[in-house]
DNA sequence: ACCGCGATGCCCT
DNA sequence: GGGCATCGCGGTA
């Protein structure tokens, strides 16, 4: 499958975070290929979004990743323990991104498995499968996603983002999760999902 | 089903 | 020193 290219990721957020559900998110580690659809995002606006880590140009060491251009990876850690996995948008300078916040799998089961609950796919209940991704946390853990990815190019051959098979869906258009202290910003509809699908966090 | 809460470390003031 | 773009648990229903 085709890996999406620098131009596909150097526009807003909003039109990106929309544009990403249904494709493949994929991470090579030890020539192991581990993948899922991605089927949440949230677009994060950069210096004008109270929600955005780079409101008003805050520029600091952990944002800074955030500046460095399209097609980069921004992880950071939340409450001490969970990875958070976004995707870097617009040109150099212009600090947006995309929380990328759950994902379907379609390949590495028992490397997801392990991952998340110590165990082979097939040991799985039907709750623990879904709650393999379904949550921006969850999905770092099944994907082996931590801070040492921080500023990793997607264009390059460890962690991108590939065309999908061909797919029917509505895309549903909410707020945006756990940013209630954003003001006027936590009511945009900037979190983006495909309906009905299973692994989606919250419905 | 929803509700409350604790975990745990890093970031930034 | 306060707070966080979360998660899983245990309670009540």
């Amino acid at each position: 499958m085709k890996k999406l290219n620098r131009e596909f990721y150097n526009r807003d957020s909003t039109i990106v975070a929309k544009e990403l559900l249904g494709k493949v998110l994929v991470h090579e580690t030890d020539g192991r290929r581990a993948a899922a659809i991605i089927v949440e995002t949230e677009a994060y606006m950069g210096a004008e979004d109270k929600a955005a880590h780079s409101y008003g140009g805050r520029r600091t060491p952990r944002v800074e990743v955030m500046y460095g251009g399209p097609g980069l990876s921004y992880v950071f850690l939340i409450y001490g323990m969970y990875n958070c996995f976004n995707i870097v948008t617009r040109e150099e300078g212009i600090p947006q991104a995309v929380l990328i916040r759950a994902a379907e799998p379609i390949e590495g089961f028992d490397f997801m498995a392990r991952n998340r609950f110590n165990k082979e796919f097939a040991q799985l209940t039907k709750i623990q499968i879904k709650g393999l991704t379904n949550g921006p946390g969850k999905l770092c853990g099944a994907l082996s996603i931590d801070r040492k990815l921080n500023g990793e190019d997607l264009c390059g051959n460890e962690l991108y983002v590939e065309e999908g098979e061909e797919r029917e869906f509505v895309v549903v258009s909410s707020k945006r999760i756990g940013i209630d202290y954003a003001e006027e910003a936590r009511d945009y509809l900037w979190r983006f999902y495909i309906e009905d699908n299973l692994y989606v966090s919250v419905k």
